[in-house]
DNA sequence: ACCTATTGATAATA
DNA sequence: TTATTATCAATAGGT
Protein backbone atom coordinates (compact mmCIF):
# COMPACT_ATOMS: atom_id res chain seq x y z
CA UNK A 1 0.00 0.00 0.00
CA UNK A 2 1.79 3.06 -1.12
CA UNK A 3 3.19 4.01 -4.92
CA UNK A 4 4.69 1.10 -5.79
CA UNK A 5 4.78 -2.18 -4.41
CA UNK A 6 7.88 -3.47 -1.93
CA UNK A 7 9.52 -6.41 -2.25
CA UNK A 8 9.32 -8.61 1.01
CA UNK A 9 13.24 -8.91 1.98
CA UNK A 10 14.91 -6.32 4.25
CA UNK A 11 14.95 -2.73 2.80
CA UNK A 12 18.72 -1.84 2.07
CA UNK A 13 18.86 2.12 2.71
CA UNK A 14 19.49 3.13 6.17
CA UNK A 15 17.19 6.14 6.27
CA UNK A 16 14.19 4.44 4.22
CA UNK A 17 14.15 1.39 6.18
CA UNK A 18 14.07 3.59 9.18
CA UNK A 19 11.22 5.41 8.51
CA UNK A 20 9.35 2.65 6.79
CA UNK A 21 9.68 0.90 10.40
CA UNK A 22 8.14 3.64 11.85
CA UNK A 23 5.46 3.87 10.33
CA UNK A 24 4.94 0.38 10.05
CA UNK A 25 5.41 0.51 13.79
CA UNK A 26 2.40 2.89 14.28
CA UNK A 27 0.59 0.82 12.10
CA UNK A 28 0.86 -2.45 13.94
CA UNK A 29 0.54 -0.83 17.55
CA UNK A 30 -2.61 0.29 16.28
CA UNK A 31 -3.61 -2.72 14.68
CA UNK A 32 -3.04 -4.30 17.73
CA UNK A 33 -4.94 -2.09 19.77
CA UNK A 34 -8.06 -2.30 17.46
CA UNK A 35 -7.64 -6.38 17.65
CA UNK A 36 -8.01 -5.99 21.43
CA UNK A 37 -11.50 -3.83 20.96
CA UNK A 38 -12.90 -5.17 18.66
CA UNK A 39 -12.77 -8.73 19.39
CA UNK A 40 -12.05 -8.77 22.97
CA UNK A 41 -8.52 -10.22 22.53
CA UNK A 42 -5.55 -10.40 24.93
CA UNK A 43 -2.61 -8.94 22.78
CA UNK A 44 0.85 -7.99 23.58
CA UNK A 45 3.19 -7.15 20.99
CA UNK A 46 7.07 -6.01 21.78
CA UNK A 47 9.40 -4.55 19.05
CA UNK A 48 12.84 -4.23 18.55
CA UNK A 49 14.19 -1.75 16.31
CA UNK A 50 16.93 -2.98 13.96
CA UNK A 51 19.15 0.10 16.26
CA UNK A 52 17.93 -1.86 19.56
CA UNK A 53 15.11 0.19 20.50
CA UNK A 54 12.04 -1.15 22.19
CA UNK A 55 8.36 -0.62 21.31
CA UNK A 56 5.56 -1.96 23.52
CA UNK A 57 1.80 -2.51 23.49
CA UNK A 58 -0.13 -4.85 25.96
CA UNK A 59 -3.75 -4.82 26.14
CA UNK A 60 -3.83 -6.53 29.34
CA UNK A 61 -0.55 -6.94 31.79
CA UNK A 62 2.12 -8.06 29.97
CA UNK A 63 3.75 -10.10 32.54
CA UNK A 64 0.13 -11.80 32.78
CA UNK A 65 0.31 -12.61 28.88
CA UNK A 66 3.07 -14.03 28.76
CA UNK A 67 3.33 -16.09 31.52
CA UNK A 68 -0.03 -17.63 30.57
CA UNK A 69 1.03 -18.03 27.21
CA UNK A 70 3.96 -19.72 28.23
CA UNK A 71 1.59 -22.19 30.80
CA UNK A 72 -0.48 -22.96 27.10
CA UNK A 73 2.23 -23.59 24.89
CA UNK A 74 4.35 -25.58 27.35
CA UNK A 75 8.06 -24.30 28.99
CA UNK A 76 10.66 -25.57 27.52
CA UNK A 77 12.36 -25.40 30.82
CA UNK A 78 15.75 -23.03 30.26
CA UNK A 79 17.99 -24.69 32.22
CA UNK A 80 21.42 -23.42 33.54
CA UNK A 81 23.31 -25.18 30.34
CA UNK A 82 26.32 -24.40 31.85
CA UNK A 83 28.25 -21.93 30.16
CA UNK A 84 31.55 -21.11 30.25
CA UNK A 85 32.55 -17.98 32.41
CA UNK A 86 30.89 -15.24 32.01
CA UNK A 87 34.07 -13.47 30.69
CA UNK A 88 34.05 -16.01 27.64
CA UNK A 89 30.63 -14.63 26.48
CA UNK A 90 31.89 -10.69 26.98
CA UNK A 91 34.90 -11.79 25.01
CA UNK A 92 32.41 -13.76 22.34
CA UNK A 93 30.00 -10.75 21.84
CA UNK A 94 32.48 -8.02 22.25
CA UNK A 95 34.67 -9.87 19.06
CA UNK A 96 31.16 -10.27 17.04
CA UNK A 97 30.46 -6.28 18.08
CA UNK A 98 33.81 -5.68 17.05
CA UNK A 99 33.50 -7.78 13.33
CA UNK A 100 30.16 -5.82 13.12
CA UNK A 101 31.17 -2.71 13.20
CA UNK A 102 34.14 -3.06 11.48
CA UNK A 103 31.77 -4.78 8.58
CA UNK A 104 29.21 -2.04 8.79
CA UNK A 105 32.04 0.67 8.42
CA UNK A 106 33.43 -1.29 5.05
CA UNK A 107 30.08 -1.78 3.64
CA UNK A 108 29.46 2.45 4.04
CA UNK A 109 32.89 2.43 2.33
CA UNK A 110 31.95 0.56 -0.21
CA UNK A 111 28.63 2.57 -0.91
CA UNK A 112 30.70 5.56 -0.50
CA UNK A 113 29.80 7.05 2.54
CA UNK A 114 31.50 7.68 5.69
CA UNK A 115 34.82 8.90 3.19
CA UNK A 116 36.10 11.90 5.18
CA UNK A 117 38.07 9.32 7.58
CA UNK A 118 40.13 7.90 4.36
CA UNK A 119 43.05 9.51 3.07
CA UNK A 120 43.59 9.64 -0.63
CA UNK A 121 45.96 6.42 -0.75
CA UNK A 122 42.62 4.66 1.12
CA UNK A 123 40.52 6.23 -1.62
CA UNK A 124 42.01 4.71 -4.85
CA UNK A 125 42.26 1.78 -3.29
CA UNK A 126 38.75 1.54 -2.50
CA UNK A 127 37.89 3.09 -5.61
CA UNK A 128 40.07 0.18 -7.38
CA UNK A 129 37.83 -2.01 -5.67
CA UNK A 130 34.47 -0.89 -6.59
CA UNK A 131 35.03 -0.54 -9.53
CA UNK A 132 36.28 -4.39 -10.00
CA UNK A 133 33.41 -5.02 -8.33
CA UNK A 134 30.53 -2.76 -10.81
CA UNK A 135 32.56 -5.12 -13.65
CA UNK A 136 32.02 -8.23 -12.31
CA UNK A 137 28.44 -7.53 -11.61
CA UNK A 138 28.32 -6.60 -15.44
CA UNK A 139 29.82 -9.69 -16.09
CA UNK A 140 27.22 -12.14 -14.61
CA UNK A 141 24.74 -9.62 -16.16
CA UNK A 142 25.98 -10.38 -19.59
CA UNK A 143 26.30 -13.77 -18.61
CA UNK A 144 22.35 -14.02 -17.74
CA UNK A 145 21.49 -12.30 -20.68
CA UNK A 146 23.59 -14.58 -23.21
CA UNK A 147 21.97 -17.84 -21.34
CA UNK A 148 18.43 -16.22 -22.12
CA UNK A 149 19.37 -15.08 -25.71
CA UNK A 150 20.62 -18.56 -26.10
CA UNK A 151 17.12 -19.84 -24.47
CA UNK A 152 15.41 -18.07 -27.06
CA UNK A 153 16.98 -18.75 -29.91
CA UNK A 154 16.53 -22.77 -29.44
CA UNK A 155 13.01 -22.15 -29.20
CA UNK A 156 12.99 -20.34 -32.38
CA UNK A 157 15.25 -23.00 -34.34
CA UNK A 158 12.27 -25.56 -33.16
CA UNK A 159 9.51 -23.19 -34.22
CA UNK A 160 11.39 -22.92 -37.55
CA UNK A 161 11.51 -26.52 -37.84
CA UNK A 162 8.03 -27.39 -37.19
CA UNK A 163 7.06 -24.69 -39.51
CA UNK A 164 8.95 -26.28 -42.11
CA UNK A 165 7.59 -29.78 -41.50
CA UNK A 166 4.01 -28.19 -41.24
CA UNK A 167 4.65 -26.24 -44.79
CA UNK A 168 5.28 -29.60 -46.12
CA UNK A 169 2.90 -31.58 -45.41
CA UNK A 170 0.30 -28.94 -46.55
CA UNK A 171 2.14 -28.37 -49.66
CA UNK A 172 1.58 -32.72 -50.20
CA UNK A 173 -1.95 -32.56 -49.16
CA UNK A 174 -2.50 -30.03 -52.24
CA UNK A 175 -0.36 -32.01 -54.53
CA UNK A 176 -3.01 -35.37 -53.47
CA UNK A 177 -5.88 -33.16 -53.78
CA UNK A 178 -5.57 -31.35 -56.62
CA UNK A 179 -7.15 -33.82 -59.52
CA UNK A 180 -10.24 -33.71 -57.95
CA UNK A 181 -11.22 -30.43 -58.66
CA UNK A 182 -12.83 -29.78 -55.18
CA UNK A 183 -15.43 -26.83 -54.89
CA UNK A 184 -13.49 -24.14 -53.22
CA UNK A 185 -15.56 -24.10 -49.80
CA UNK A 186 -15.07 -27.93 -49.31
CA UNK A 187 -11.35 -27.08 -49.62
CA UNK A 188 -11.49 -24.39 -47.66
CA UNK A 189 -13.15 -26.63 -44.61
CA UNK A 190 -10.65 -29.38 -45.16
CA UNK A 191 -7.62 -27.14 -44.52
CA UNK A 192 -8.85 -25.69 -41.62
CA UNK A 193 -9.47 -29.10 -40.14
CA UNK A 194 -6.33 -30.25 -41.27
CA UNK A 195 -4.89 -26.66 -39.55
CA UNK A 196 -6.54 -27.60 -36.11
CA UNK A 197 -5.18 -31.09 -36.25
CA UNK A 198 -1.80 -30.22 -36.25
CA UNK A 199 -1.90 -27.36 -34.15
CA UNK A 200 -2.89 -29.32 -31.23
CA UNK A 201 -0.34 -30.13 -28.59
CA UNK A 202 1.60 -26.97 -30.01
CA UNK A 203 2.42 -24.36 -27.26
CA UNK A 204 1.63 -20.79 -27.89
CA UNK A 205 4.37 -18.34 -27.96
CA UNK A 206 3.23 -15.12 -28.70
CA UNK B 1 -11.12 -0.53 5.37
CA UNK B 2 -14.69 -2.44 3.69
CA UNK B 3 -18.12 -1.77 3.78
CA UNK B 4 -18.58 1.05 6.31
CA UNK B 5 -16.35 2.20 9.12
CA UNK B 6 -16.65 0.18 12.15
CA UNK B 7 -16.77 1.42 15.71
CA UNK B 8 -13.34 1.18 18.07
CA UNK B 9 -15.61 -0.79 20.15
CA UNK B 10 -16.10 -4.05 20.71
CA UNK B 11 -18.07 -6.34 18.38
CA UNK B 12 -21.47 -7.14 19.95
CA UNK B 13 -22.87 -10.05 17.78
CA UNK B 14 -20.86 -13.43 18.70
CA UNK B 15 -20.43 -14.08 15.08
CA UNK B 16 -19.57 -11.20 13.71
CA UNK B 17 -16.96 -10.77 16.38
CA UNK B 18 -15.46 -14.01 15.55
CA UNK B 19 -14.62 -13.76 12.00
CA UNK B 20 -13.31 -10.17 12.22
CA UNK B 21 -10.68 -11.76 14.90
CA UNK B 22 -9.74 -14.62 12.55
CA UNK B 23 -10.05 -12.08 9.89
CA UNK B 24 -7.65 -9.12 11.89
CA UNK B 25 -5.85 -12.04 13.51
CA UNK B 26 -3.94 -13.05 10.33
CA UNK B 27 -3.50 -9.62 8.86
CA UNK B 28 -1.90 -8.45 12.35
CA UNK B 29 0.55 -11.64 11.79
CA UNK B 30 1.13 -10.78 8.64
CA UNK B 31 2.40 -7.37 9.25
CA UNK B 32 4.10 -8.16 12.09
CA UNK B 33 6.22 -10.59 9.80
CA UNK B 34 6.67 -8.02 7.07
CA UNK B 35 8.14 -5.29 10.01
CA UNK B 36 10.29 -7.81 10.87
CA UNK B 37 11.44 -8.73 7.60
CA UNK B 38 11.23 -5.14 5.63
CA UNK B 39 12.83 -3.17 8.86
CA UNK B 40 15.20 -5.67 10.53
CA UNK B 41 13.34 -5.62 13.33
CA UNK B 42 12.94 -8.01 16.29
CA UNK B 43 9.13 -8.83 16.61
CA UNK B 44 7.66 -10.91 18.92
CA UNK B 45 3.62 -11.24 19.03
CA UNK B 46 1.09 -13.03 21.42
CA UNK B 47 -2.94 -12.98 20.54
CA UNK B 48 -5.70 -14.68 22.77
CA UNK B 49 -8.95 -14.98 21.39
CA UNK B 50 -11.93 -14.08 23.49
CA UNK B 51 -12.80 -17.73 23.61
CA UNK B 52 -8.84 -18.54 25.19
CA UNK B 53 -6.74 -19.39 22.22
CA UNK B 54 -3.30 -18.78 21.59
CA UNK B 55 -1.70 -17.21 18.63
CA UNK B 56 1.31 -16.22 18.55
CA UNK B 57 4.77 -14.98 16.22
CA UNK B 58 8.03 -13.81 16.65
CA UNK B 59 10.73 -12.94 14.45
CA UNK B 60 13.62 -14.50 16.41
CA UNK B 61 13.16 -17.06 19.20
CA UNK B 62 10.30 -15.99 21.16
CA UNK B 63 11.79 -16.22 25.23
CA UNK B 64 15.26 -14.30 24.30
CA UNK B 65 12.93 -11.93 22.83
CA UNK B 66 10.62 -11.65 26.16
CA UNK B 67 14.08 -11.33 28.08
CA UNK B 68 15.26 -9.09 26.19
CA UNK B 69 13.15 -6.58 26.78
CA UNK B 70 12.41 -7.32 30.10
CA UNK B 71 15.85 -6.31 30.88
CA UNK B 72 15.98 -3.39 29.19
CA UNK B 73 12.32 -2.23 30.09
CA UNK B 74 13.90 -3.04 33.83
CA UNK B 75 11.81 -4.96 35.03
CA UNK B 76 12.95 -5.90 38.33
CA UNK B 77 13.28 -10.24 37.93
CA UNK B 78 11.07 -12.47 39.05
CA UNK B 79 13.12 -15.21 38.62
CA UNK B 80 17.12 -15.93 39.77
CA UNK B 81 19.44 -13.38 37.86
CA UNK B 82 21.29 -16.14 36.50
CA UNK B 83 19.50 -17.77 33.87
CA UNK B 84 17.68 -14.85 32.86
CA UNK B 85 21.25 -13.06 32.25
CA UNK B 86 22.21 -15.83 30.26
CA UNK B 87 19.57 -15.93 28.11
CA UNK B 88 19.70 -12.13 27.30
CA UNK B 89 23.41 -13.03 26.40
CA UNK B 90 22.77 -15.66 24.25
CA UNK B 91 19.79 -13.72 22.58
CA UNK B 92 22.39 -11.06 21.81
CA UNK B 93 25.19 -12.94 20.33
CA UNK B 94 22.37 -15.17 18.26
CA UNK B 95 21.58 -11.50 16.93
CA UNK B 96 24.88 -10.49 16.18
CA UNK B 97 25.87 -13.47 14.72
CA UNK B 98 22.84 -13.09 12.42
CA UNK B 99 23.12 -9.23 11.59
CA UNK B 100 27.04 -10.48 10.80
CA UNK B 101 25.93 -13.10 8.26
CA UNK B 102 24.11 -10.22 6.44
CA UNK B 103 26.78 -7.93 6.27
CA UNK B 104 28.87 -10.14 5.25
CA UNK B 105 26.98 -11.24 2.35
CA UNK B 106 26.08 -7.46 1.57
CA UNK B 107 29.79 -7.14 1.37
CA UNK B 108 30.75 -10.01 -0.74
CA UNK B 109 27.78 -8.68 -3.48
CA UNK B 110 28.99 -5.68 -2.91
CA UNK B 111 32.52 -6.94 -3.94
CA UNK B 112 31.04 -8.59 -7.06
CA UNK B 113 31.33 -11.95 -5.62
CA UNK B 114 28.61 -14.95 -4.77
CA UNK B 115 26.28 -13.15 -7.32
CA UNK B 116 24.95 -16.20 -8.61
CA UNK B 117 21.92 -16.22 -6.32
CA UNK B 118 20.87 -13.25 -7.22
CA UNK B 119 18.31 -12.94 -10.05
CA UNK B 120 18.29 -10.01 -12.89
CA UNK B 121 16.57 -7.05 -11.24
CA UNK B 122 18.54 -7.44 -8.25
CA UNK B 123 21.37 -7.28 -10.14
CA UNK B 124 20.57 -4.65 -11.84
CA UNK B 125 20.08 -2.54 -8.14
CA UNK B 126 23.15 -3.84 -7.36
CA UNK B 127 25.05 -2.44 -10.11
CA UNK B 128 23.24 1.06 -9.57
CA UNK B 129 24.04 0.86 -6.10
CA UNK B 130 27.73 0.41 -6.59
CA UNK B 131 28.01 2.94 -9.37
CA UNK B 132 26.51 5.39 -6.89
CA UNK B 133 29.74 4.71 -4.53
CA UNK B 134 32.34 5.00 -7.29
CA UNK B 135 30.85 8.23 -7.88
CA UNK B 136 30.64 9.10 -4.49
CA UNK B 137 34.13 8.07 -3.99
CA UNK B 138 35.75 10.28 -6.80
CA UNK B 139 34.16 12.99 -5.62
CA UNK B 140 35.69 12.88 -2.11
CA UNK B 141 38.93 12.36 -4.31
CA UNK B 142 38.26 15.26 -6.28
CA UNK B 143 37.45 17.68 -3.21
CA UNK B 144 40.43 16.73 -1.55
CA UNK B 145 42.77 17.21 -4.31
CA UNK B 146 41.31 20.63 -4.82
CA UNK B 147 41.70 21.51 -0.90
CA UNK B 148 45.25 20.62 -1.21
CA UNK B 149 45.54 22.67 -4.73
CA UNK B 150 44.44 25.73 -2.69
CA UNK B 151 46.86 24.71 0.24
CA UNK B 152 49.64 24.52 -2.44
CA UNK B 153 48.52 28.00 -4.13
CA UNK B 154 49.02 29.35 -0.45
CA UNK B 155 52.10 28.24 0.24
CA UNK B 156 53.23 29.37 -3.17
CA UNK B 157 51.88 32.88 -2.80
CA UNK B 158 53.43 32.93 1.00
CA UNK B 159 56.51 31.84 -0.83
CA UNK B 160 56.65 34.52 -3.68
CA UNK B 161 55.86 37.48 -0.78
CA UNK B 162 58.48 36.02 1.34
CA UNK B 163 60.90 36.31 -1.80
CA UNK B 164 60.07 39.66 -2.47
CA UNK B 165 60.18 40.74 0.55
CA UNK B 166 64.01 39.12 0.73
CA UNK B 167 64.95 40.45 -2.63
CA UNK B 168 63.91 43.85 -1.47
CA UNK B 169 66.42 43.35 1.69
CA UNK B 170 68.92 42.26 -0.33
CA UNK B 171 69.01 45.35 -2.81
CA UNK B 172 68.88 47.50 0.26
CA UNK B 173 72.12 45.45 1.51
CA UNK B 174 73.62 45.82 -1.32
CA UNK B 175 72.89 49.71 -1.77
CA UNK B 176 74.06 49.55 1.77
CA UNK B 177 77.25 47.59 1.12
CA UNK B 178 77.73 47.90 -2.10
CA UNK B 179 81.73 48.46 -1.74
CA UNK B 180 82.12 45.25 0.07
CA UNK B 181 81.09 43.17 -3.41
CA UNK B 182 79.79 39.87 -1.31
CA UNK B 183 79.98 36.44 -2.75
CA UNK B 184 76.91 35.45 -4.91
CA UNK B 185 76.86 31.51 -4.17
CA UNK B 186 76.35 32.77 -0.12
CA UNK B 187 73.05 34.21 -0.93
CA UNK B 188 71.96 31.10 -2.87
CA UNK B 189 72.44 28.70 -0.37
CA UNK B 190 70.03 30.61 1.81
CA UNK B 191 66.81 30.42 -0.69
CA UNK B 192 67.56 26.93 -1.22
CA UNK B 193 67.38 26.29 2.54
CA UNK B 194 64.15 28.59 2.68
CA UNK B 195 62.99 26.17 0.03
CA UNK B 196 63.17 23.14 1.29
CA UNK B 197 61.52 23.99 4.78
CA UNK B 198 58.48 25.64 3.04
CA UNK B 199 57.71 22.24 1.16
CA UNK B 200 57.67 19.77 4.07
CA UNK B 201 54.41 17.69 4.70
CA UNK B 202 53.04 18.11 1.34
CA UNK B 203 52.07 14.67 0.16
CA UNK B 204 52.44 13.35 -3.28
CA UNK B 205 49.16 12.45 -5.58
CA UNK B 206 50.46 10.80 -8.18
C1' DA C 1 -14.49 -20.00 2.32
C1' DC C 2 -15.01 -16.57 -1.43
C1' DC C 3 -16.26 -11.94 -3.40
C1' DT C 4 -15.91 -6.73 -4.01
C1' DA C 5 -17.01 -2.10 -2.53
C1' DT C 6 -14.86 0.60 0.61
C1' DT C 7 -11.95 2.14 3.95
C1' DG C 8 -7.27 2.05 5.71
C1' DA C 9 -2.28 1.89 5.42
C1' DT C 10 1.64 3.49 3.52
C1' DA C 11 5.66 4.39 -0.21
C1' DA C 12 7.33 8.09 -2.38
C1' DT C 13 8.09 12.73 -1.97
C1' DA C 14 8.70 17.30 -0.33
C1' DT D 1 9.85 14.28 11.96
C1' DT D 2 5.55 15.63 9.66
C1' DA D 3 2.36 16.31 5.80
C1' DT D 4 0.58 15.03 1.41
C1' DT D 5 -1.31 12.01 -1.83
C1' DA D 6 -1.33 8.35 -5.27
C1' DT D 7 -1.62 3.54 -4.78
C1' DC D 8 -1.85 -0.72 -2.92
C1' DA D 9 -3.68 -3.74 0.87
C1' DA D 10 -6.98 -5.11 4.34
C1' DT D 11 -11.32 -6.09 5.34
C1' DA D 12 -16.78 -5.46 6.34
C1' DG D 13 -20.69 -7.13 4.81
C1' DG D 14 -22.80 -10.36 1.99
C1' DT D 15 -23.11 -15.16 -0.47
Amino acid sequence: MGRGKVELKRIENTTSRQVTFSKRRNGLLKKAFELSVLCDAEVCLIAFSATGKAYQYSSHEMERTISKYRSMAGVPELNVRHPRTIEFWRAELDNLRRSKDSLEARLKHLAGEDLMSLNMKELKQLERQVKVGVERIRTRKRCIISEHISLLKGKQRALQDENACLQRKVKLHETNTSSRSLANNQLAIDFQGIGKSRMDGVPNYT
